[in-house]
DNA sequence: TTCATAACTTACTTTTCGTAACTTACTATA
DNA sequence: TATAGTAAGTTACGAAAAGTAAGTTATGAA
């Protein structure tokens, strides 16, 4: 790994956003809390690495866990303000994907 | 890989923006044409995976490859149509990181 | 006692990355 | 003639991340 001029805070969007699944993971919370089955089933990610990456998201401040302790249980992730905030960027690709794709 | 209701078109988006790399070397593009080495040092990514990325956003035309038969051989990369519209989205996520990073 | 469910977790294989050395083509210099 | 320098890659290989499938935990219903 160099070094480089380039802006840290830039620099570690890509790293989150730019992370395979993270872009649609954010788009399916957009629409409201899911849970983990929720999201596992709209979305060709293995439970494996959804729980690996809702885990970076949490710590990230991106996403909420809510569990409630029903039987079974069940577990909502929801966006935080900081990850509602990236409609702005998923809505442009989601545009862009309809003109350009 | 599982069957999904997810569109297709956003899919592939998030694909092709979610790939290691591409948001950065898009971002770098978009402030106009760049050569091969200009980018590789603008950026802590190596000369393979470079090499490898700018070869399939040429495929999928977002990013066009200019010879200049100098010695020794130049050679420019800048962004099509295609690649400039997703400005807005760059722009989206570079905001964001400002805000929240 | 067995089954069912949600939400994970583990074990294992395959793919992608990161690093560094090497290649090609041509010119300038000793 | 031999050597060195430069841009733009390419190759080889070990390390890290992703994909797949089976297993775990907790609880209540049949």
């Amino acid at each position: 790994m160099k070094e480089t001029a380039l802006c840290p805070r830039l620099s570690k969007a890509m790293d989150l956003i730019g992370k395979r699944w993270v872009g649609l993971i954010l788009y399916e919370l957009l629409e409201g809390p899911k849970r983990f089955n929720e999201i596992e089933s709209s979305l060709p990610i293995s439970g494996r690495l959804l729980s690996e990456r809702l885990k970076e998201l949490e710590k990230e401040g991106l996403v909420e866990r809510q569990v409630y302790t029903e039987v079974p249980v069940r577990v909502e992730y929801s966006l935080t303000e900081m990850g509602l905030s990236l409609k702005g960027a998923i809505d442009a690709i989601e545009i862009w994907s309809k003109r350009w794709l």
